[in-house]
Order: structure tokens, then sequence, then C-alpha cells
DNA sequence: CGTGCTGAGTTGATGTATCAACTCAAGAGT
DNA sequence: ACTCTTGAGTTGATACATCAACTCAGCACG
């Protein structure tokens, strides 16, 4: 054993949560996948532009909501780009807007029963009512001590 | 507004709850980076071979108890042999173990404090010792429920 | 015997994530 | 006016993850 300044307990309570969630992640991305052709990042980005007025943002600032930094949203804009469902417009002199597109929009449309249903399944379904709003309002306590901390690249608007 | 399927209260307990975990897995693998050059993955195949008898597993074994599939742990295990922190040996007519080096061994001891600190730094200090037992509890229904579903790949021994 | 299946392992292609270094406009302060 | 700094955006290198396709020994079954 290498551990020593975890307890058993800890170590546990650690390695479990971590497994879940990349575990979770995966069969989530699998299922997004095999349906729509989406990536989780793809439908992170589809999803926050589909909900900004005019589904268009930049690119910064959509770091900022989904927590990237800005180098992984471009490449991840401009692959994206390459498939058409978003594009680049200039807005202002020196400014892009990242805004989606007609396809991207019916990409998305397509893909969000099957992944609601599929969040449902692995994530809610198992939790009673309670378990669910208790392990959200501890990983809100974790989530906001984490961007307490040391925010490095995105900062807060 | 897309999500139809999805209450309000679960689409946020879900968000949250991804983006917390996402969140806290970049801040790991950052610590675990800069301080010791190893990346989540590498630390994860070290520390599972240093408490393996020997040091040594056969790598399907190695990607069952990781719940990595085997091509995934065929090129980690490629890259960790490049840089010297693990070796193949021939073990018996066609099976193959990974085998943990002695500079594999000294650098996740090397590793191990700072990883263990940030970890508790981000995921166990902020929360009470009743919400880390609630946390990892509902993470690990959630984490049956997700192995009892579709093993995929990865079939129990 | 031989035909076909299974499962560990391998390979290459592609997509995704991270880091460092860079450009360049806009403002700040002198 | 001039330099300095800041911050959005870009780029390329590298590492990591995923998928499909393949090899090949061992085994089952007929």
């Amino acid at each position: 054993m290498v551990q020593q300044r975890l307890t058993e307990r800890e170590l546990r309570a650690w390695r479990t949560s971590f497994q879940m969630l990349e575990l979770l992640r995966t069969r989530i991305e699998q299922q997004l996948q095999a349906d729509s052709g989406l990536s989780n990042a793809d439908y992170t980005v589809l999803a926050l532009l589909s909900e900004a007025p005019d589904g268009r943002m930049r690119p910064y600032e959509l770091g900022q909501v989904a927590g990237w930094e800005k180098s992984r949203m471009h490449h991840q804009l401009t692959r994206m780009g390459k498939r058409g469902l978003i594009t680049r417009e200039q807005c202002g002199p020196r400014g892009v807007d990242a805004v989606i597109t007609a396809k991207g929009l019916a990409t998305l449309k397509k893909a969000v029963p099957g992944h609601a249903q599929e969040i449902r399944r692995l994530f809610i379904d198992p939790l009673t009512a309670e378990e669910l709003d208790e392990f959200a309002r501890i990983a809100g306590t974790i989530l906001d001590n984490l961007q307490a901390d040391q925010p490095a690249d995105i900062g807060d608007a």
C-alpha cells in the first residue's frame, strides 16, 4: 500500500467517486456518439449556443460558462466549423462570434431526447429524489470551492 | 431552452455534478503533471501495479480493475514503457506482464504525498465527514448501476 | 481431423485535451 | 505621443482516448 496520507475511508471515497465519474462520462459519450455523432464537447457547445440569444456567443464567453480554457474552445470550434455545426462571424473590430448553424441546431434537437434519456437512466433513476438533491448539493459545495480556489485561466467576467 | 425531458431540478443536478467532476479531474491532473510529470492515467497504472504482488499484472487484468478497454491500456503501457516507468515481460506462452520498474516506483512514491494532499484539499476538506460518506455512498450506487448495466468490453473475469 | 469461435494483444486512424508560445488591438499611465 | 500591460484569439506540438480491424493461440464441437 502506497497511500499514506489518506485514510482507507477517504481513499475509497475518492476512488469510487473518480471511477464513477469516468465510467458515467464514457457511457454518456458513447450513447451520444452512436446516436447522433456528437461528442460531449460538441453537445455542450451546441446546447450553450442554442440557449444564447440569436444562437451566438463570443468564444471566451463560451469558455467561461463551460469552464474550458481558450485554446480548447478554439480547437473545438474549429473542428465543429469543419463539420458545419457552427460558423465564426466577425462582430465588431476584433470580435468573433461563434454562431450555431441550422444544421447544428437540427443535430442538437435530434440528439436531445436520447441524451436526456441516458442521463436519466444512468444518473437519475438509480437514485431517490432525496439522494439526487443531496448529491447535487454536495457537488455544488465542491464546485464552489474549486472555482474560488485558483481560477487559473478562466477568470470571472 | 432545448431540454424537454429533464426537469429544471434534474438538469441542474446533472450539470453541476458533471462540471464539478470535470473541473476536479482537471485540477488533480494539473497538480500531478506539474509536480511529478505523471498524468492521472500514469498514476492509476503505477498505483495498481505497486499494489500487485511483485509489481506485475497482465494488461487485461489491469484493464478490468481500472475499467479501461484493452487498446487504451495497451497504448498507455506503450507510452509508459518509452519513459521507463514500466516494462513488458513475457510470462508463459502467450502471456505478457506489465511490470513496474524501479524508476516507476520511485516516481510514484515521490508523487503520492502531493497527490494525496491535493485530493484532500479539493475533495475532502470542503466537506464534513458525513457529507463525504454520503457522497461516496451515492457515487457507489451509481457506479454499481453502471457496472451492472452493459459491461461492454470489460467483462468480469 | 478440421472448422470456427473466443479472447488477449496489437496496430493505425481519428478525435479530443493540454501546454507553451505567439499576434495584435485596446487601454493605462507617464 | 510612447511604452507597457492586458486579454482575446490563434497556432503547433504532444499526450491521451476511442474505434475498427487485425493476429494468433487455444478451445469446442462436429
